[in-house]
RNA sequence: GCCCCCGUAGCUCAAUUGGAUAGAGCAACGGAUUUCUAAUCCGUAGGUUGUGUGUUCGACUCACACCGGGGGUGCCA
């Protein structure tokens, strides 16, 4: 297994040959060792201030002595003590032989382990709206980062398929068109007419009856919305069979964004699920199990838990005329998806304004017994607000203020096609039109997702159209750019005609640009694991676009292709192992990678 | 009121988890193209890291207080 010792990290073997040298602790290495912040002082460097009181010496002495221990190896070429630091210089040619040779391997480190992961989840009948976009492409990001890393990842839409917004559409058409509606829902022959008309509506029009009855704001309504919810509650065939159509239409709806976004959410391991899929006897047995560890109480009529001595606000399970609430329904679908996927690790990807409910539910379920609670995680991420002329507000389907998400993708994908026109006009020579639909698409779409995965998530945004759609500078189309422009080059040295293609000679390499490309290249599984470790994509986000940024440098400076056929080969080989890092890690974030733009 | 999060260049954000001289992009200005795609690259300018005190060899990072913004907080999800 020759690939072993590739496998193997470079700071892992470095901090094995300072301690095998220099005797010193395996902890202290460990956390003293970190990667050099300028160029001029080395690789990787030690810190020695820590070691100062316990040995009674000054860091300048100690970090000479630790030096003059290290010997050099064909990997370490020189160790110079500065400052109270030891820094590390590492073999140029044995970096470039490392990345270069193999191309870059990410370890294995899930072993198969299950990661349940419960993202995107928009509510049937509410619009969907770009608050939607953060979990959907954290939720994307994470899966696939994971996958990467050996876990089994399964997918989980939680559609907010249960509750009264669903009696909203039906009021919504009652205010629209009540002869739909002046039937008596209790009769099943009068079905008929609100069946063929729900038939051929759309989840979009579905949306806009929500938005009628809720704009309304008339109690009434409210009240007659909780009635049907109830029925449905109640097991009633005929409001179930609307409420599957309303369901189907909506996913049909979800479908066409998901797909613009490349997301499937009809597999074994990337499903849509739903509240509805938790049975009132699931949740009954859940709050049962609470009764019976003595966790609940009757406060006022509702059955709470009291988190007190946690710090927190009490959990409420059930209000006082006998309704389940949120908490109970995730305690009983937690215990559920558990008893299924024996995950070695759940994670939420919900918004920070459900903090709170996240940290109740996993301490209810910790309260219950389950050791496996500590391994469910709320993936919080910053809200999206509307930045109007007065100021930031909380995105209102009543005051107009909502954005859908569907508009936002296609305009980015006009933008794109726009740009295409103007800065690449022999492009419709080049490619067909679908061909160039496609190229629309994944430039723009990447665009709209690397917006949201550039930045840690924990941050608030601000909507803003010019931002979404800027395409220079720091972005995906920058990505993008990069890629194609890899991709030109292998083509154009593939199909060069005359030359004869050497191997490539790794001693070649020695231009400062193209060292600085291989030693961040060689960063890759430790950026991939890192993201996963910190649950941030953002983490990737910025590695990429650092790492298009030296190409893109070392490109405006170096010819690659050149009359020198062993140098032309074997920096076309370091174009061809940078293009397989930067296309795994924009798939990772859930872009396209291009070949043309 | 109480709890949580955020505050870094005009704007949007980084900063190797307490390390050496706080870095990018956008916007502005100046430059690079008979050239492997200029959606690129180079340069100039831009900072008392919200304020104050403390902890120590060392603080954007930790603690406390205050200021500003956001979120949550017993019958929505």
């Amino acid at each position: 297994m020759i690939f072993l010792i590739y496998m193997k990290s470079i700071k892992q073997e470095i901090i094995d040959s300072i301690i095998e040298q220099t005797g010193l602790p395996e902890e202290y290495v460990c956390a003293c060792l970190e990667k050099s912040a300028r160029p001029e002082w080395g690789d990787y460097s030690l810190a020695c201030f820590r070691l100062s009181k316990t040995l009674g010496k000054s860091p300048d002495t100690i970090a000479k002595e630790i030096a003059s221990r290290i010997k050099s190896t064909d990997l370490i070429e020189k160790v110079q003590p500065v400052t109270g630091y030891v820094n590390i210089f590492l073999s140029s040619t044995k970096l470039v032989e490392i990345a270069l040779k193999e191309g870059i391997q990410i370890p294995d480190y899930g072993n198969g382990k299950r990661i349940v992961i419960d993202y995107s989840s928009p509510n049937i009948a509410k619009p969907f709206s770009i608050g939607h976009l953060r979990s959907t492409v954290i939720g994307n990001a994470l899966s696939k980062i994971y996958t990467e890393l050996g876990y089994k990842c399964i997918g989980i839409n939680f559609l907010g398929d249960w509750g009264v917004q669903f009696g909203h559409i039906l009021d919504g058409i009652k205010r629209e068109d009540d002869s739909v509606l002046t039937v008596d829902m209790t009769k099943p022959s009068d079905q008929q007419p609100l069946i063929t008309f729900v038939n051929k509506k759309t989840g979009r029009d579905l949306n806009k009856y929500y938005v009628i009855s809720t704009s309304a704001n008339d109690p009434a309504g409210r009240e007659w919305a909780r009635e049907v919810f109830g029925m449905l509650e109640s097991g009633d065939d005929r409001i179930r069979c609307f409420w599957e159509i309303a369901r189907k239409k909506s996913i049909e709806e979800f479908d066409h964004i998901y797909e613009l976004l490349g997301i499937n959410f009809h597999t074994d391991d990337n499903r849509y699920g739903g509240e509805s899929e938790i049975t009132p006897a699931d949740i009954n047995n859940a709050v049962a199990e609470m009764d019976k560890k003595g966790l609940t109480r009757i406060s006022d009529g509702a059955l709470i838990v009291d988190l007190e001595r946690y710090g927190m606000p009490t959990c409420l399970l059930r209000k006082s005329d006998g309704a389940t609430l949120y908490a109970a329904r995730d305690v009983a679908a937690a215990i559920a998806r558990y008893n299924t996927y024996k995950f070695s690790k759940m994670l939420y990807v919900v918004g920070a304004d459900q903090k709170l409910h996240f940290r109740q539910v996993f301490k209810v379920l910790e309260l219950m017994g389950y050791s496996w609670a500590k391994d469910c995680v709320h993936i919080d991420f910053g809200l999206v607000r509307f930045k109007s002329d007065q100021g930031r507000e909380k995105m209102s389907t009543r005051r107009g203020t909502t954005i859908l998400l569907e508009d936002v993708l296609n305009e980015a994908i006009k933008r794109s096609q726009a740009l295409m026109k103007e800065r690449v006009p022999e492009m419709a020579d080049k490619v067909s039109p679908s061909e160039a639909s496609e190229v629309a698409r994944a430039v723009g779409i990447g665009a709209v997702i690397f917006n949201d995965l550039k930045n840690k998530r924990i941050k608030d945004v601000d909507f803003n159209w010019e931002q979404i759609l800027t395409f220079d500078g720091e972005t995906g189309p920058y990505l993008q750019y990069t890629h194609t422009r890899l991709d030109s080059l292998i083509r154009k040295y593939d199909t060069a005609k005359g030359l004869s293609r050497p191997e490539p000679d790794y001693k070649l390499l020695t231009a400062s640009e193209e060292i600085s490309i291989i030693k961040e290249m060689i960063q890759f599984p430790d950026i991939v694991k890192q993201s996963a470790d910190e649950y941030e994509p953002s983490i990737l986000s910025n590695y990429l676009l650092n790492l298009a940024g030296l190409f893109n440098r070392y490109y405006q400076i170096h010819r690659i292709i050149s009359d020198d056929e062993n140098l032309s080969s074997t920096r076309i080989c370091l174009v061809a192992r940078l293009k397989e890092v930067l296309k795994k890690g924009m798939g990772f974030l859930g872009i396209t990678p291009l070949e043309k733009m």
